[in-house]
DNA sequence: AAAAAAACAGCATAATATTGCAATATTATA
DNA sequence: TATAATATTGCAATATTATGCTGTTTTTTT
């Protein structure tokens, strides 16, 4: 068995049982338990589960594998993430977008929040779905590979009939010339109507983002509402934006 | 043999097996460990795959539930999936209803299988993302958490703009009074959308399923053109289906 | 505080990876 | 077609990784 195998079940026990204690797990894997001392904290590393003393105890569902490089920029997504879900009011419609840092907001939910999330992103789909009081619907339309998002005609014709409170919308890359780019047309294309559709626009951009731009535009830079990144909202980074009069957190 | 052929046979058991050992494939492919380790690497370089120490894992689409250790009768289903897959005509329209032998038709695909599938999925729809030379689209829709899949008016209304060479659809229960059946009104109304925006229905059926029903009918015996089950197309178990006129394969 | 359980560190062994190299096969070019 | 250039393959020597074991330290329980 390979150890990517043992440490995939570990993980799935974790979840299915919430809890586990390594002597059951080396057991069922017929692994020493030192083995699985050693799979666990290679686990707890990656912020899969916590280790506790005696077993491990689940870190919740996460449809996404991070690697040990970008260890760094997943916490400062999961940081934007628990500052972005305090925007999504109860019962609210949301529209969200893909991308890593969308798929952190989705696993960030508080427990008790009711709402309906529309999203074209099949990760983000499957991230939402573990949320037992929101309402998944899923825009369809033609998959794309790489991204693993929907677009085309059909997917923009679907976008068109929903009214959402706010969508949480990411992008490759941000500046004050160009607003928000991106780098596929189709993508863009959707994203419009996905903006068109929205009260509010909420940008949740690692601050890495900021600064650079794509071919293609999505929208310019006064079109975004509120700007979530991972750092202080009075840092002398963002004073651009700031003097374009969108809300920062 | 050639080193294309070689390294597009490494990658298809991957993705049916999720998982390969290199001293495995240096034995099926006759070919020395080190070749295969550089196959591997080259493979892995092309984000085609997860090379891990012994062995490589697949790159997509890996939730530890759809293995085949936790599906139920998986060596049935695939036997099913290598049946089914005959019945897709190259560059045709495929819908494609969920469950895991549905999933198992999505694993065994042809490598040079050109088509275009409809599904209303989830975990089918990240399983045929998988293959190069198929377009995926999903029917989008509001989401069941269970059955991971699409339904409701605009599910519907979307399958109906579709006109497909064949579907594959699966069910909870068949028998020769009651035809297909399911237990959940909407998934039922989503699927009978689904047949009727096709030409040929074709039911992949584990033979356990055959003789029982549930509570809401899809379609009568008779409405399916190809019955695909694990037996041998004479048994006697399939007799009754046999003198309706279905296909039995 | 003592006893028990768990975690840790270091080490030995076996399995797997890497590297350089030579033999062979393939491709490009005159 | 001949020849040079390049790529592929298997092998051997060496390096790295994974694992279990032992003894010791830390943490938890009694």
């Amino acid at each position: 068995m390979l150890k990517e195998e043992r440490q995939q079940f570990i993980l799935n026990e974790t979840r299915i049982h919430n809890k586990v204690l390594l002597g059951d797990l080396a057991e069922q894997l017929n692994v020493s338990i030192d083995t699985v001392r050693r799979d666990v904290k290679e686990l707890d590393q990656l912020k899969k589960l916590k280790k506790v003393h005696g077993g491990a105890i689940s870190n919740g569902f996460n449809i996404y594998t991070y690697t040990e490089t970008d260890i760094f920029s997943h916490e400062e997504k999961a940081f934007i993430a628990k500052k972005s879900v305090s925007l999504i009011p109860n019962n609210g419609i949301v529209l969200i977008s893909g991308g890593t840092t969308n798929l952190e907001i989705a696993r960030h939910l508080p427990v008790n929040l009711k709402a309906t999330f529309f999203t074209p992103s099949l990760p983000v789909a499957m991230q939402l779905m573990t949320h037992e009081h929101i309402e998944v619907l899923f825009i369809g339309g033609r998959l794309l590979k790489d991204s693993q998002l929907a677009v085309g005609p059909s997917t923009i014709r679907f976008i068109q009939e929903i009214r959402a409170d706010v969508c949480f919308m990411t992008t490759n890359s941000i500046d004050e010339a160009n607003g928000m780019t991106d780098s596929d047309w189709d993508i863009v294309q959707m994203k419009k109507a996905m903006l068109k559709s929205s009260k509010k626009i909420v940008a949740p951009v690692i601050s890495e983002k900021l600064g650079s731009s794509q071919r293609y535009q999505t929208c310019t830079i006064n079109e975004v509402d509120v700007l979530v990144t991972e750092l202080d909202p009075f840092s002398s980074k963002l004073e651009g934006y700031r003097r374009q009069n969108i809300e920062i957190i």
